[in-house]
DNA sequence: TAAAATTAAATTGCACTTGATTTAATATGA
DNA sequence: TCATATTAAATCAAGTGCAATTTAATTTTA
């Protein structure tokens, strides 16, 4: 077996269709005004109404370099505002406004119409969903360990 | 259950363990030169030898707009060469050169080290790599449907 | 406590991706 | 056959992602 065969490849499928699935997203996010990226930074603010960008970055995996130019669109539009913590000057608050709170009810139907565009019993859905965790816990730990010999270096 | 959680998606654990797994190459492919979309192309170029622009989006589910700037690189890299096809000047035709060639030696140890990082049973892994080429199956079917739709339009 | 280390965002540079448009070549049909 | 339609790449604009560096604030420690 060929290990450098596209076909052999899980890697490939998995970057494949996760390209594949934000494209299907995207003429129902852009109903609503929203990027995928912005969709789920906004999923984390419905959540949690107030975060910061570390807490933030830590949620979706994505450092400040992605984030900061992405809320500062966000706040443009009125859906979020950015202050500096009073307790710590170094971290950013974001908050929730009422404009992007309002925007979670236009958001509602974006699932259901995703979900007739994959056709996936639920069991199927839900051992994905358990791989795909297990890959994601798994690489937590590899830049984890890649962090600590690196520090000590 | 909120369908605009976080963890409720099955969509958010692939576009990240996607993200996530081609980190994991970066170190690796950095010492052969090449980013993860270069070497997915080299791999199809590995396998054919010669390849159009066309039916190298179609094997990657990539379009000329991603492709066009990246086969440029790699032809300035000396590892393919460009030109169009005699019978139908429209089609840019890809090819492998020696160097191309022999860098695949140099790649041949990477899909082991990369699966040092991953510990996935092979039952597991054969389930995933299933239920994500059932995914872009579908997502193809969508596209198609969609441009017909639109086409007739 | 003052210097050194650490932390959090922001910035910068590079490499994609994608949608939309443009350009050039080929195929079609009145 | 010549205008029209189609096809394939290339180009362009906007939006990520990420590594590396910088800046500002806070801790730690000698």
């Amino acid at each position: 077996m060929d290990p450098l065969k596209l076909e052999n490849q899980l890697c490939f499928p998995l970057y494949a269709a996760a390209r594949g699935i934000v494209k299907l997203y995207t003429p129902f996010l852009a109903e609503v005004g929203l990027t995928y990226t912005q969709y789920i930074t906004m999923m984390v603010l419905w959540e949690r109404r107030q975060v910061g960008v570390k807490e933030l970055g830590a949620a979706l995996y994505l450092d400040s370099g992605t984030l900061t130019p992405l809320l500062k669109k966000l706040e443009k539009q009125g859906l979020l505002t950015r202050a500096r913590s009073a307790q710590d000057e170094r971290h950013l608050v974001v908050t929730l406004t009422p404009q992007g709170e309002a925007l979670r009810e236009k958001a509602l139907q974006i699932p259901a119409r995703m979900g007739e565009c994959v056709d996936l019993s639920a069991e199927e859905a839900g051992t994905l969903y358990g791989l795909l965790y297990k890959l994601l816990g798994q690489m937590e730990d590899r830049q984890e360990t890649a962090k600590l010999e690196q520090d000590r270096g």
